[in-house]
DNA sequence: GTCACACTTGTGACCGTTCACAAGTGCTGC
DNA sequence: GCAGCACTTGTGAACGGTCACAAGTGTGAC
């Protein structure tokens, strides 16, 4: 056969169909799985495939199909436990669903930035978006741009209907409650960024048990999520205010914060007990032991992309229920001295 | 003017140029900057694009350009630190040089998982290849699959001639002379997993330097990065061996030996001295506050990308300089008890 | 034998963009 | 007045797939 490919560009349908004496529809037929092939024509194909190595050319076909089998993930501070955990959840689960992945991280959270993020996944004609940086301007740059691909986010908000995997605010509250039940009476919050939807519920729930229980609320703090947060929050914290026990929004700052009662010379749990949130791995090898909510960041970022390309095939499924988060008991919280209270155990 | 846009698809260029009065040539001229178009038209051209929400087909222009415009990240572990900055860092990048990204993680380190991922980034058609998880197994399948995009890797191997952005045997090095100056003898290394070149790297740097100051050589342990296998570690090292520092792979696996060494009743540094790798954020906030190696992940992250994004382009570039990881010290090291040694400073 | 029908295969058009080439303008210089 | 040229614009074909439709097989029923 003196039939030979081109040697200046990758070998199309048309190739493939010379070489096993077919046409191109019947490779493509070949490509897509078609029922009616027949078995030794469907094997001579994939055979020549294979011998040249033949790769569909995705442009081509996402040129005509209109489908780009991508989803976009919009994140903030992907470099983070949780996120990142997410992400590469995300992203195993859509390579396993057959749709490859784009992701846009925001820099800053001003508009400009969220708006450039969001163009660069349009250009990319995504057929769905996973925002996983759940600030609250990113859902009104996403009505302003008019953007009408299916998206999911980790928190409801009043306006959107979209996925709730993560129930923050039972989270919080069991890590207020878990302090209250230990006998604390004066508990500080240092929640998470304001324009965070996440660090929002995470106050709300800290909030609405506090109020359960009929004690003193003390007026949160916000930060960063960072330890470097965490421990400026605990110097000003011990400048000016009473409490025994501190519900930190994420691990990182609970870090920080025990670092600097420590500088201090307070002991922990003896003096003030900490309880961060996430349960990032690190956290059960700190000093003390971090007691915390554990939150599983793949089983969220999994649901996520289940959900999503429900949306994305217009299926209608039922939404998937809260991903209970869990309270991990560790060496960071303890009793108030002098008083005996009843110990929640997870 | 009762021309109208069809409803069931996007505009595309034709719509553009009638609505603007010109030829669909023209609107593609303006698209691509060409710089013979008349002023006046261009800004016509322009403003219908606005005002019809017009996006151009990245799936068209791919197919004739035959350029996706795409690189591929092929990762593992990249939920942790500081593969997943560096992450951040080259989509960042990226994003501003007007590429898209594309990840494939490595759920393990077996060659179907890895020539899987390498096949669905060969599918999205990527220009250029960033090798975030220095396998070495990963060059082997690389070849194998008769890949021949540009590729970039974090560590030099003998056979390629790929980037080499962070020096990691200075570093290893850096954080062993760190302990013989504090005048530890009895060093052991707790490396990473085998298979990561990284890991190779820092065992080497530290033998390389243990064996210039003629000290006994402990043969190391080899680990998984991860903070679980420092305090397991810990736990045996504590059972079998007499030491007096350890230069862990990792701030992770630093911080479980750590946990360990304070299970066991000793302190640190008065007992025993740790030394790190990576500079994590939380590291300061240890306690005792790690003494560490660190390295600039976005600033490699970053590289990555100019090298490869030169490569991609057939530019001839000088090599990057390596990038220097640094010592920081901090609490997690101290002299030897009745050894006056002098303590370098970062 | 032939008709219906399922199974299998082939042909032309099209998706939205860029490329190669051609052609229309208007200005300058003689 | 017209050749020459730069500037600006337009026309046809291609990129590599899929879709709609048509047409060629072989089998069984009558």
């Amino acid at each position: 056969m003196t039939t030979q490919l081109p040697k200046d560009r990758a070998p199309s349908i048309r190739d493939v169909a010379r070489l096993a004496g077919v046409s191109y529809q019947t490779v493509s037929r070949v490509l897509n799985n078609h029922p009616s092939i027949r078995e030794s024509t469907r094997a001579r194909v994939t055979q020549v495939m294979e011998d040249i190595q033949y790769r569909p050319n995705r442009a081509a076909r996402m040129l005509v199909t209109r489908h780009s089998r991508t989803i976009g993930v919009l994140s903030a501070s992907s470099a983070d436990y949780g996120p990142a955990r997410s992400v590469v959840a995300i992203e195993d689960a859509a390579r396993a669903a057959g749709y490859y992945v784009n992701i846009a991280n925001l820099p800053a959270s001003d508009q400009t930035s969220i708006s450039e993020a969001l163009e660069h996944l349009m250009e990319q004609a995504i057929e769905g978006l996973v925002v996983i940086a759940p600030q609250v301007r990113v859902f009104d740059v996403l009505e302003r741009m008019s953007i009408d691909v299916p998206y999911v986010s980790f928190q409801p908000t009043g306006r959107f209907e979209h996925l709730v995997p993560a129930d923050q605010v039972a989270g919080a509250r069991m890590a207020t409650r878990h302090l209250i039940d230990l006998g604390h009476r004066e508990i500080i919050h240092l929640g998470g960024p304001q324009d965070w939807i996440e660090a929002e519920a995470r106050m709300r729930g800290f909030l609405e048990e506090i109020d359960s229980a009929e004690l003193n609320t003390n007026p949160p703090i916000l930060g960063d999520w960072t330890a470097e947060f965490g421990y400026y929050a605990g110097q000003e914290l011990l400048r000016s205010r009473d409490f025994t026990a501190v519900f930190a929004a994420s691990d990182h700052m609970a870090l920080g914060l025990i670092h600097a009662f420590r500088d201090a010379g307070l002991d922990i749990p003896h003096d003030v007990s900490v309880v961060g949130f996430d349960d990032i791995p690190d956290a059960r090898h700190f000093w003390p032991p971090l007691t915390t909510i554990r939150q599983d960041f793949a089983e969220i970022g999994r649901s996520a992309v289940e959900v999503l390309l429900g949306k994305v095939r217009g299926e209608v499924i039922a939404e998937p229920g809260q991903i209970l988060p869990e309270l991990v008991v560790r060496g960071s919280t303890g009793r108030v001295p002098g008083v005996t209270a009843t110990v929640t155990q997870a």
